[in-house]
DNA sequence: ATATATTTTCAATAAATTTTGAAAATTCAA
DNA sequence: TTGAATTTTCAAAATTTATTGAAAATATAT
């Protein structure tokens, strides 16, 4: 297989892949075209490369900024704006856990307290399932949580740093 | 609150929530009622309460079923099938890793290893980055996919069993 | 066997999401 | 300043995805 052939594969399918994970198709299409550039691109180049049109490049990009996926590269002499992408896959992820854990886990946690303090009478069927129920998704939440931090914070402690070397 | 304005925002909030999760709204709704149902409910119930058309519920119900996470109940004298879901929250997330792994990782770690094994100059740069990236993606998905397996095999190892109890 | 209840399918429709492209805003050099 | 280059915005259009509902298939009771 030919690289040209490759990176077209590589980006259809981290797209594809991408839905799956709550990110648009082309958001994740332009992190790939970005994972796999070595220098610094520009809009236009990202627009050539993937066929779509400059407004949709310009708001997702805004996005994967947003992410702290992407980020700005200003190049001496240039008047256009480039853009490069972090590449080391382990700050990637690390990322992503962080923000979705922000704008996903931390709310739906937050309602869950909410709920278990329902009124009604702990006797009744329905109000008993209802509270355990939330109750069981609070308290496996709340661990995922304090696992994530714990990932999340690794890289600044010597011991777990060196732990998840194993893993990088 | 009173229960039925809390089982309303619990089931709105974990379609949404869904959604981020590469699940269909109606169908995280539907396992939402499904767990704080304390009995198995019917087609009707569901559409009902939900405020959804048969063939909804029908094609919904089914893929919760092939994702294992509800199953069909027979009771005795009753014309109906009846729905319900496991309730034990581990169980849950142990059956979502379980068919998203199947589903999303194992495939991607599959075509990334066949992306690595391109023909060109390891010394071109667009080459270099491109096999480095792959590698990286490939190499910390092997991982995440290792991590996983132990995840779900937990219940099965009374060491990891017990360890894993401090999280229930 | 026949009638009746129940479930399943799927083409048509509706809803939600994504994409476009041109106008407006911004930036920057001279 | 002025004007050209570049970026941003956003309403309209295109596309994708989800939902409906009625017909077909299946299951069950008499």
């Amino acid at each position: 297989m030919k690289l040209t052939d490759a990176k077209a594969q590589f980006i259809s399918s981290w797209g594809a892949f991408g839905t799956h994970w709550g990110i648009n198709r082309t958001m994740a299409q332009i992190h790939a075209l970005l994972l796999i550039s070595p220098d610094p691109i520009t809009q236009d180049d990202i627009m050539e490369q993937l066929s779509i049109s400059r407004g949709n490049v310009n708001m997702n990009t805004r996005d994967l900024i947003d992410w702290g996926l992407v980020e700005r590269v200003l190049i001496p002499g240039e008047r256009k704006e480039f853009f490069t992408a972090e590449k080391d896959i382990w700050k990637v992820a690390t990322q992503i856990i962080k923000e979705r854990k922000k704008r996903e886990l931390d709310p739906m946690l937050k309602l869950l307290s909410q709920l278990e303090q329902i009124e009604g009478d702990k006797k009744d069927k329905d109000v008993k399932q209802f509270v355990d129920t939330i109750a069981g998704i609070r308290k496996f939440g709340g661990q995922a949580d304090k696992v994530l931090d714990v990932m999340i914070k690794a890289d600044e402690n010597w011991f777990l740093g060196s732990l998840l070397k194993f893993f990088k």
